[in-house]
RNA sequence: GCCCUGGUGGCGGAAUUGGUAGACGCGCUAGAUUCAGGUUCUAGUGACCGAAAGGUCGUGGAAGUUCGAGUCUUCUCCAGGGCACCA
C-alpha cells in the first residue's frame, strides 16, 4: 500500500505556486477584493506549532475565497522593532538589525514550508527604512494637525527594559513583556491624541458587527465614558476655585469634603511652604498606584487648611489632599460624599468628618435612614436632605443640579474618559527615530520632510544600559533646521505598536515610494477578515482605530474603521513537564512508560504540570521542523484546523497529530486506490441512480453546502467533520452497479476540492492523480444542488409523552395525517400508550410525531 | 468588588437554533492481517438493569414554561478570562 509522501509532494506544489505566482494579486477595480490578514510576527526566532494555528486559518479563509472568485489579498510581514533584539544583542553581541534579518529568513522559510497562499512579493520588514521613513512622516503631519504634542508628566517606567510605557502597556502594574513593578516617573515624553476620537473609538464599536462582542466590551471598558459635571468650588480667602468631577451631582447636598490628587497643581503649590504636606506626597509617588491596592486600600489624607465653598448652600468643606485621588482622572479632585461612596466613607470615618445620607433608598424611611459601614451607592431612591433637589428621582436630581450649577455658573454637564492619551516615546534603540530636534533657541523643531528618513545609527554598542542613542558619539547632533546653530536630535523612538498600527495599509502599495497609494487602499481597505490574539483587545487593535482616523483626518485615507471582521482565535497549549530540580524539559525530553509514568531518558521521574500556552520559557513547544519533516504541513493543517473549534483553545498531542496523518493517507488511498474503475473527468451521472448511489450522490451536495457554510462562519473543526463524514460514506459504496464510476468521480472530487483550502498540497496531487491537467488552485469551489442535498425520505421521531419510543421512515413532505396514522400503527408505539386513547397528536413536518395520552 | 465567557461520555467536541443528545475524531475493548511492533481492516464503546428483546436514568445543581428543554425563564454552584482607589 502506497504511503503519502508528504514531503516531495509539498515541495512539489509550493515550487508550482510559486514559479506560477499563482497567489500575487494586483489592484483591480474591476473584480471584487477580499483583504485577509493574519497579524503580523515579531521575528523572535523560530516558529513553533502554537505560532501557525491563526496563519493556518487565514489561509483556509483565503484559498476559499480565491476559490469562491474574490481578488484575494493575502499578506505576511514581519513587525521587526522591538525589545527582545537589543537583549539579544546585549546578550549574545549580535547587532539587533543582524539577528532580527537572521530571524526573518529563518522565519520566512518555515512559513514557506507550510504552504500559505501569501504573494510573497508585498513582503514588509518595519524595521527598513523604506518602512519606517512613511511614519516619521506621518507623525510630523500629526504634529502639524496637533494629534501629536509633547509633554512633561507622571509616565510608568519600567525599570527593567529601562523604558517608558502606555497605559495600555501596564497589566496589574506590572511591564506588559518584563513584568517588572512600573514606577511613575515625571519625564518629557510625546504622546498622539488618541482622546481626540474618544467618543468617536466609542461610538463605532456598536458598528463592528463582525467583531467578537467581548473585544468590543474590552474596549469599551477601556475608553470608559463616564457621564457627569464639572464643578467649581470657590476657595475661601483666595481667589481661584477647585474644579471637581463627579458622576453623582445629586448627592451634592451631602459633600463632607473636597480631595486633590498629591501630583494637583494646587497640593504642589501648598507643599512648597509646607514640609509635612511635601512628605506627605512624596511618600503617595514612592507608593506607586496600583501598588498600594493590592497591599492595603487605606485611605490617607492630609488636611490643608483650605476651605471649599459649596456651591449650592455656601457651606465651607475642608480641602485634603488624598493619596486615592488619580491625577489623571477626571480633573485630579473630587469632593467627597461619604455616605453614598465607599471610598469617601471609609475616609470620612478615618478623619471624623460628618456623614449625611442624601438618597433615600426605595422603603426607607427618612428619618431613620442612616449609614452604617456600607455606603448606599445604588442609583435607585430619591433625594432628600437636598434643598432644592428634595423628592427627585436620582436622575432627576442629576439633571436639576446640573441645571442649578449652569445657571450659578459653578459648574457644567461634562463627560471623563478613562482612556488617556498614548505616550510614544521609548528610551530605546531598536526602533523608529521620532524625527525632531531640540534647538536651544528656538525649542522642538520638526525634521524638515526633504531630511527624512532620519535613519538609525548602525555602529551602536550595548555595553552600558540605557539608550544607545543617547551616548552615541555623533548621532544626535545636528543642525537645527529653523535658525542653523547647533542643536540635538530627538533620541527617544517610537513605540513599536507604532509601526503595526499602519501595516494594513502598507501592504497594498507595499514598495510605493509614498506610505501607500490612494487607489490601492481605496480598493483593498478595509481589512475583510483580520485574525489574532485576544491579547491585542484593547493595544494594536485600539491604536490602529485610532490611526486610522488620525491618517484620515491628515489626508491620507477615507476611512474610520481598518478591520471589518476581526476573529480571535484561541490558544495552542501543551502539558508542561518539569525534573526533580524544577527545570522545565522539552516534550521530546520526556517519555511514558507502560505504565503511563511520566520520566526522563534517564528513567528519572518527572512532573506533568498543567496544559498553557506553548511558550519559549516554559519549553512546552512542538517545533514545526519535527512535525512537518515528520507528517508534513498538510498533516500539521489539518490537526489544527480540526480538534477544536477555533476561538477556543487547542490541546496538542502526539495522538492528535498521528490522527490527522491517519486521516491524510486514508484519503490519499481512497483517491489513488479506488474502490472501481472511476467514470472518465467530466462524465454525467446516469439520470436514475440505485439506492446507495443516490443517497451518496446526496450527500455530497449536503456536505458541499454544510462545508460551504461552515467556512463561512469560521467553524473549521465542524467543516473539517462534515468532510471526514463524506470520507465515510464514499467508503461504504460496495458492489459496482450502474453509474458507480461517476458517483464516486463526483463524490471524490467534491472530498478532494472541499479539503484543498486545508490540506492545499494533498489537494493539488489527489486532484492530478484523478487526471486533471489544472491546477487545483486555480479552481473554482463547487456548487451544490439545494435539491438534491436533502433526502427523499426522511426518519420521524415518534414520541409518546416527550419521550422517544420509535423512529418511522415516511418519504420526505409526507401530509400529517399520513404521518400520524404511521406512527400509531407502530407497535413499540402502542406498547408505550398502554391501550389508552391519544389525547392529542403532534406533528411537526419531516422532523417528530408526538403522541399525548 | 464589577463585567464577560464557559460547564455535554474516559478526552476534544457536535446537535438543523425548542423537535431522535453524543455527529466527527482521540482513547479504549475484542477479533483479523503481521515473525513482532507499527500500519491497515472488522465489530463494539454515555451510565445502570437485562442472556436478549427491551427498560430506566442522563447535558454542573434546583425550580419553572412547554406536547416536547443541552437550547427559553428564575435562582444557585464551579472553572477560566478581563477590569478595578475611574470620583
Amino acid at each position: 500500500m502506497a504511503r503519502y509522501n508528504a514531503k516531495e509532494t509539498e515541495e512539489k506544489w509550493q515550487k508550482a505556486w510559486r514559479e506560477r505566482q499563482t497567489f500575487a494579486v494586483e489592484t483591480d477595480p474591476k473584480r471584487p477584493k477580499y483583504y485577509v490578514l493574519e497579524m503580523f510576527p515579531y521575528p523572535s526566532g523560530k516558529l513553533h506549532v502554537g505560532h501557525v494555528r491563526n496563519y493556518t486559518m487565514g489561509d483556509v479563509v483565503a484559498r476559499y475565497k480565491r476559490a469562491q472568485g474574490f481578488n484575494v489579498l493575502h499578506p505576511m510581514g514581519w513587525d521587526a522593532f522591538g525589545l527582545p533584539a537589543e537583549n539579544a544583542a546585549i546578550a549574545s553581541r549580535v547587532h539587533p538589525k543582524a539577528w532580527t534579518y537572521a530571524n526573518i529568513a529563518v522565519m520566512r522559510e518555515q512559513l514557506q514550508r507550510m504552504g500559505l497562499a501569501y504573494d510573497w512579493r508585498r513582503e514588509i520588514a518595519t524595521c527598513h527604512p523604506e518602512y519606517y521613513r512613511h511614519e516619521q512622516k506621518m507623525f510630523l503631519d500629526f504634529l502639524a494637525q496637533g494629534l501629536a504634542y509633547r509633554k512633561e508628566s507622571w509616565v510608568n517606567w519600567d525599570p527593567e527594559e529601562n523604558t517608558v510605557l502606555a497605559n495600555e502597556q501596564v497589566i496589574d502594574g506590572r511591564g506588559w513583556r518584563s513584568g517588572a513593578l512600573v514606577e511613575k516617573r515625571l519625564l518629557a515624553q510625546w504622546f498622539l491624541k488618541i482622546t481626540a476620537f474618544a467618543e468617536d473609538l466609542l461610538q463605532a464599536l456598536a458598528g463592528l458587527t463582525r467583531w467578537p462582542e467581548r473585544v468590543r466590551l474590552m474596549q469599551e471598558n477601556w475608553i470608559g465614558r463616564s457621564e457627569g459635571a464639572r464643578v467649581s468650588f470657590a476657595l475661601a480667602g483666595r481667589g481661584d476655585t477647585l474644579e471637581v468631577f463627579t458622576t453623582r451631582p445629586d448627592t451634592l447636598f451631602g459633600a463632607a469634603f473636597c480631595a486633590i490628587a498629591p501630583s494637583h497643581k494646587l497640593a504642589e503649590e501648598l507643599a512648597r511652604g509646607n514640609a509635612d504636606l511635601a512628605d506627605f506626597i512624596a511618600e503617595c509617588n514612592r507608593m506607586g498606584t496600583s501598588e498600594a491596592v493590592l497591599e492595603q486600600a487605606e485611605k490617607k489624607g492630609f488636611e490643608t487648611g483650605l476651605t471649599a465653598v459649596h456651591p449650592f448652600d455656601g457651606s465651607e468643606l475642608p480641602v485634603y489632599v488624598a493619596n486615592f485621588v488619580l491625577m489623571e482622572y477626571g480633573s485630579g479632585a473630587i469632593f467627597g460624599c461619604p455616605a453614598h461612596d465607599q471610598r469617601d466613607l471609609d475616609f470620612a470615618r478615618k478623619y471624623r468628618l460628618p456623614v449625611v445620607p442624601v438618597v433615600l433608598p426605595p422603603g426607607e424611611d427618612a428619618r431613620r435612614f442612616a449609614i452604617a459601614d456600607t455606603a448606599y451607592t445604588d442609583e435607585q431612591g430619591t433625594a432628600f436632605n437636598s434643598g432644592f433637589l428634595d423628592g427627585l428621582p436620582v436622575i432627576a436630581a442629576k439633571r436639576a443640579a446640573v441645571k442649578r450649577l449652569e445657571d450659578l455658573g459653578s459648574g457644567q454637564g461634562t463627560v471623563a474618559w478613562r482612556l488617556r492619551d498614548w505616550g510614544v516615546s521609548r528610551q530605546r534603540y531598536w526602533g523608529c527615530p521620532i524625527p525632531v530636534i531640540h534647538c536651544g533657541a528656538c525649542g522642538i523643531v520638526p525634521v524638515p520632510e526633504r531630511d527624512l528618513p532620519v535613519l538609525l545609527p548602525e555602529d551602536v554598542s550595548f555595553d552600558e544600559p540605557g539608550n544607545p542613542l543617547a551616548r552615541h558619539p555623533t548621532w544626535k547632533h545636528a543642525r537645527c533646521p529653523r535658525c542653523g546653530s547647533a542643536a540635538e536630535r530627538e533620541t527617544d523612538t517610537f513605540d513599536t505598536f507604532f509601526e503595526s498600527s499602519w501595516y494594513f495599509a502598507r501592504f497594498c502599495s507595499p514598495r510605493s515610494a509614498r506610505a501607500f497609494e490612494r487607489h490601492d487602499v481605496d480598493y483593498w481597505l478595509p481589512v475583510d477578515q483580520y485574525i489574532g490574539g485576544i491579547e491585542h483587545a484593547v493595544l494594536h487593535l485600539l491604536y490602529s482605530r485610532f490611526f486610522t482616523r488620525a491618517l484620515s483626518a491628515c489626508g491620507y485615507l477615507d476611512l474610520k474603521e481598518p478591520f471589518a471582521g476581526l476573529f480571535t482565535q484561541g490558544m495552542v497549549c501543551h502539558e508542561t513537564y518539569r525534573d526533580a530540580q524544577g527545570n522545565w524539559l522539552f516534550p521530546e525530553e520526556v517519555r511514558r512508560d507502560a505504565d503511563g509514568r511520566v520520566g526522563d531518558a534517564q528513567g528519572r521521574p518527572v512532573t506533568v504540570g498543567r496544559n498553557e500556552k506553548m511558550s519559549k520559557s516554559k519549553k512546552n513547544i512542538v517545533g514545526l521542523e519535527t512535525i512537518v519533516g515528520a507528517f508534513g504541513a498538510d498533516t500539521a493543517r489539518l490537526y489544527l484546523l480540526s480538534d477544536s473549534p477555533p476561538e477556543r483553545d487547542l490541546e496538542w498531542t502526539d495522538e492528535g497529530i498521528e490522527g490527522a496523518w491517519r486521516y491524510v493517507n486514508r484519503l490519499w488511498r481512497l483517491v489513488t486506490e479506488p474502490a472501481l474503475p472511476l467514470a472518465p473527468p467530466g462524465a454525467a451521472l446516469p439520470a436514475a441512480l440505485p439506492p446507495a448511489l443516490d443517497r451518496l450522490n446526496r450527500a455530497v451536495h449536503r456536505t458541499i453546502l454544510d462545508v460551504t457554510s461552515d467556512l463561512d462562519q469560521f467553524r473549521f473543526n465542524r467543516a473539517v467533520a462534515r468532510i471526514r463524514a463524506l470520507t465515510n460514506a464514499i467508503e461504504e459504496i460496495d458492489g459496482a452497479p450502474r453509474g458507480a464510476g461517476a458517483v464516486l468521480r463526483f463524490a471524490l472530487e467534491t472530498a478532494v476540492r472541499l479539503v484543498a483550502p486545508m490540506m492545499p498540497h494533498l489537494a493539488e496531487e489527489m486532484w492530478q492523480a484523478l487526471g486533471h491537467k489544472e491546477m487545483l488552485a486555480d479552481a473554482p469551489w463547487p456548487a451544490a444542488d439545494a435539491a438534491l442535498a436533502v433526502e427523499d425520505t426522511v426518519t420521524y421521531a415518534v414520541q409518546v409523552n416527550g419521550k422517544l419510543r420509535a423512529t418511522i421512515q415516511l418519504a420526505r413532505g409526507a401530509s400529517r395525517e399520513a404521518a400520524e396514522s404511521e406512527a400509531l400503527k407502530h407497535e413499540a408505539v402502542k406498547r408505550a400508550m398502554n391501550e389508552k386513547q391519544a389525547r392529542k397528536v403532534i406533528v411537526v413536518p419531516d422532523r417528530i410525531v408526538n403522541v399525548v395520552v
